[in-house]
DNA sequence: CAGTGAGCGAGCTTCCGCTTGACTT
């Protein structure tokens, strides 16, 4: 009997369908080995050697691959295709005390029977400059959090933390805020015409259009005020227009990749509101009921076996002319990207969604249909658009104006038939029916529009929004952004109000000191520094050693004069009108706690009262009993909207009221 | 399910990335 080692349980089950009866296979459930939990577990002044200990936790995955190996007559390691995979291969080989030119390591990126048995016919040996690459980013991460984290226990509170994801996330909603605050919109005014086609004499019932300003005497027109655009209109009311140019031209949509684990937490949430969380949990269900591949990849591949299936099935369910010549690639853009599994698709393209009605839970459901039509619409046809672009020139006495039309109908819908964008849908107010116009037409004014309008503050970050902004610097891994998010939010650093991000003072006061301090790490470019110093280790030009030793000299002194230099921070608090009801002087304080916000007294420690926080809704009345609002969470932490009169009154609301 | 903050200085907190399953509603 033959012994092969993966990582995941659901895999171990796959692969026994492919596999015969002389291969056992048996999962390491992640890593089974790392540095101590309760120490730093790193030599620093012996080339940082590592300590690594058996993670308690997976102790009986362990002892079930140590039993199984003694009975194996061949072991095959066959983690992840990636960085951390050759280093869970690593230690795996390590427990089994396999020596190193026994260790028959396989990859496969996709798991189809071709590319099982093409693995197990070529195994090689564990690359150990990967493995270093992987042991770098371990040591840096942990000199960078267990030595950033007491700093901040001393300079500012008990309990804090820092790192090199969350810390730089944590930037990005403060950095946001601050743009936000300083934002002044400035006022602009927008001018539209609404034309007809003039017809000598004649009555014709041909459809008007409307036209945006753009230019004057060929300079692209920025109207400032009221008074200018006044000036404009008045000019623009006594014009002459005609049809400057027309242009119709077929654009071609192309369909989106199939869903990597960012975008699929990004549409997930966009469409149907759920949040990463939540997301990653159906997922899970789905992989282990066998319905999809694996949901933490950052990959838009899929397997050749799958693409022709879907093919199949586009030609027989939709027709030729859905199905393009060859099939779709998508390559990804990202740099850091790993791609050791293939992209989120559906294990069987001839099942949908609602033929396995009873085997899904709701939520479930409703994922899976997501990522089935998002799989199906990426080898599918790109939509044809007719778009059509009508420039009108109005003549006054003075001056040259240029107006632009521009709409767009749909010809063939191609991928579309399956997969709606929901931009898409807001383009349909630019789809108005245009009229045939040409070049050298006489047109008449019927109605002239100015729009006052004021640039917009840039958005707070979303779940969506915040993911993108992580992949695209290279920040975190697909198995990590719905933990960061839970990390951040779970330090009170950050709270999520209306599904936007805000920053508390707690997270900004951690964020200012490390920025301060310790700018290089807080800098949104770290992560990428880092990578490339690992691909060099990994492509063995560089030892690990040297690289960390490299960054943590500097470190090291920087903490150094920290540790004397810095004062201790006040983390502010939001005084609010109310006096203390137990000492009657104080103020009513809003703090920052370990269980979130609570109020107590301004003159603490003289006075220690306390009390829970509740936001009260501004402007918002109850429905029911005409109490004020209040913002609350349940017990799992997620907010909705109370009632203040509970228990009298028992309103309650996941959507803000009103 | 109560409790949170400071400092007293007992013993404690903390990182990122790989994987599920133990709980609860």
């Amino acid at each position: 009997m033959n012994l092969i080692i993966v990582e995941s349980p659901t895999k171990c089950r796959t692969l026994s369908r492919f596999l015969g009866k002389e291969y056992k296979i048996e999962a390491t459930m992640g890593h089974i080995r790392d540095l101590p939990k309760k120490k730093l577990g790193i030599d620093v002044e012996k080339d940082f050697r590592p300590q690594y200990l058996l993670l308690p936790q997976k102790k009986e995955a362990i002892k079930k691959i140590k039993d199984e190996s003694k009975k194996a007559k061949k072991i095959f390691l066959a983690t992840d295709p990636d960085r951390e995979g050759e280093s869970i291969a690593f230690h795996v080989a390590y427990i089994l005390k396999i020596k190193k030119d026994g260790v028959s390591r396989i990859v496969f990126h996709e798991i189809t029977k071709p590319a099982i048995e093409k693995a197990l016919a070529n195994p090689k040996k564990i690359d150990l400059d990967l493995v270093d690459a992987q042991q770098a980013r371990r040591v840096l991460d942990r000199l960078v959090g267990y030595k950033l984290s007491p700093l901040l226990w001393r300079k500012i509170r008990r309990g804090l933390s820092a790192g090199r994801v969350q810390s730089v996330t944590v930037r990005l909603i403060v950095d946001r805020e601050r743009e936000i605050e300083k934002f002044v919109p400035e006022e602009f005014w927008e001018i539209w015409a609404k034309l007809k086609k003039h017809i000598g004499g004649k009555r014709e019932d041909l459809p008007s259009f409307l036209a945006k300003l753009v230019k004057k005497n060929g300079k692209v027109i920025k109207i400032e005020d009221e008074t200018q655009a006044k000036q404009v209109v008045d000019e623009l009311k006594k014009a002459n227009y005609e049809i400057y140019q027309v242009e119709r031209k077929e654009i071609k949509q192309h369909p989106v990749p199939p869903f990597s684990t960012s975008t699929l937490q990004q549409t997930a949430a966009r469409r149907l509101s759920f949040s990463s969380k939540r997301t990653m949990y159906a997922a899970q269900r789905l992989y282990e009921k066998g319905l999809i591949t694996y949901h933490r990849t950052d990959s838009f591949n899929l397997a050749i076996a799958a693409v022709e299936k879907m093919r199949q099935y586009i030609n027989s369910t939709y027709g030729k002319q859905y199905l393009p010549e060859k099939p779709n690639f998508y390559k990804t853009k990202s740099k850091v990207a790993q791609e050791a599994h293939e992209a989120i698709r559906p294990t069987d393209v001839r099942c949908q969604a609602s033929d396995i009605q009873e085997k899904l839970g709701r939520e479930e459901q409703r994922l899976y249909d997501l990522i089935w039509k998002r799989a199906v619409a990426s080898q599918m046809t790109p939509a044809i658009w007719d778009k059509t672009k009508i420039e009108t020139q109005a003549t006054s006495a003075k001056n040259i104006y240029l107006l632009l039309t521009e709409g767009k109908i749909i010809k063939f819908d191609g991928w579309l038939k399956i997969y709606r964008v929901k931009e898409q849908e807001s383009e349909r107010v630019g789809e108005m029916e245009l009229p045939e116009v040409k070049k050298g037409d006489d047109l008449n004014l019927i109605k002239i529009t100015p729009k006052q309008k004021f640039t917009q503050a840039p958005p707070r970050y979303t779940e969506a929004s915040l993911i993108k902004a992580l992949e695209e610097k290279g920040i975190g891994r697909p198995s990590t952004y719905a933990p960061i998010i839970s990390t951040i939010q779970g330090r009170q650093y950050v709270e999520k109000m209306e599904n936007q991000f805000h920053p508390t003072p707690l997270g900004t006061t951690v964020n200012d000191f490390l920025v301060e301090y310790f700018a290089e790490i807080v800098d949104y470019d770290f992560t990428a520094k880092m990578e490339d110093n690992l691909d060099e280790i990994a492509n063995g030009k560089r030892k690990w050693v040297p690289v960390v030793k490299d960054f943590y000299q500097p470190f090291a002194k920087q903490l150094e004069g920290v540790t004397k230099v810095a004062e201790r921070v006040q983390v502010p608090t939001e005084v609010t009108e109310e006096k203390c009801p137990q000492c009657k002087q104080g103020r009513l304080v809003i703090r920052i706690g370990k269980f979130g916000k609570f109020l107590s007294c301004s003159r603490f420690p003289e006075c220690d009262y306390t009390a829970p926080h509740v936001a009260k809704l501004k402007g918002v009345k109850c429905p029911e009993c005409g109490g004020d609002v209040v913002i609350k969470k349940t017990r799992k932490g997620k907010q909705f909207y109370g009632c203040s009169n509970y228990p009298d009154c028992n309103w309650a609301s996941w959507r803000k009221p009103k």
